[in-house]
DNA sequence: GCCCCTGGTTACCTCGAAGGAACCACCCCA
DNA sequence: TGGGGTGGTTCCTTCGAGGTAACCAGGGGC
């Protein structure tokens, strides 16, 4: 079963030699931040308000969502709706392609929960060998 | 086609309020940084020395890559074997929990490559309304 | 008049991740 | 004798992600 579908490396690195420029490196940056995650998992199920993703994700500072939203929107992964109630609300949500994303996510969610005990053990024996 | 097999934010929020216990967070502050995907996408065509891999990833600095691959190491995704010879050379390769990785990774870079694009424009329609 | 709700923005500060360069031991080879 | 190739480690310094707190407008309720 050959599982890798990854293209080598050294092309990679020749093809975007700018790490800016490279697809992988790009959408990891942005994802690999402490928030991102958190903040697309919770729109997966439902379109939040702004406050409710505060209260929700309850140790994330009002600048930190804010200017996670505001990246996510920007690449377009989310999308943002201003109500003219009073006070004004403000509706996030996944886009289609924020949809999309949910399926290499959840892999990776999955992946990281049947694997998480080994992988804690391995901290262990790795410890203790120290 | 329902793709949100995620479990809802609350339940995890609550099951895993110390971040450094949910399997999530913490596979994904591992691999978030800068050089894991990079190592692991090298390693997952065949064991590389610490030289070799050096050199492949041209813009890595000799300090984080040993500190990347000790974090490998420890979390079980690779293993490090040490062949006796004048100089001593260190062999490093995915261990079959590294490889099982590779699967929900790929996806990822599947999902990067396909959507980079559509990122670049939305990337570049936001910039241009605000 | 005053405070609170909405969803922000801004200035300031801290702390840790990461880079650079120097150093290490060992051995080979010229 | 000393330079180079193994695979590291250690020190110093920078840089930026992220936290805290204060402030904003507009309207409602007391």
């Amino acid at each position: 079963m050959p599982v890798s579908p990854i293209a080598p490396l050294s092309q990679m690195m020749a093809e975007y030699s700018d790490p800016s420029q490279c697809p992988v490196r790009n959408v990891l940056d942005q994802l690999g931040d402490k928030w991102s995650v958190l903040i697309i998992s919770a729109l997966a199920h439902r379109p939040y308000r702004f406050g409710e993703l505060k209260r929700e994700i309850s140790d994330i500072s009002q600048r930190m969502l804010t200017q996670t939203l505001r990246d996510l929107q920007s690449d377009g992964l989310i999308e943002r709706t201003v109500f003219p109630t009073t006070p004004p609300s403000v509706e996030y949500k996944l886009s289609p392609m924020g949809h999309s994303f949910l399926v290499p996510l959840s892999a990776m969610v999955d992946w990281a929960f049947e694997h998480f005990p080994a992988i804690r053990e391995a901290r262990q024996e790795f410890a203790k060998a120290a």
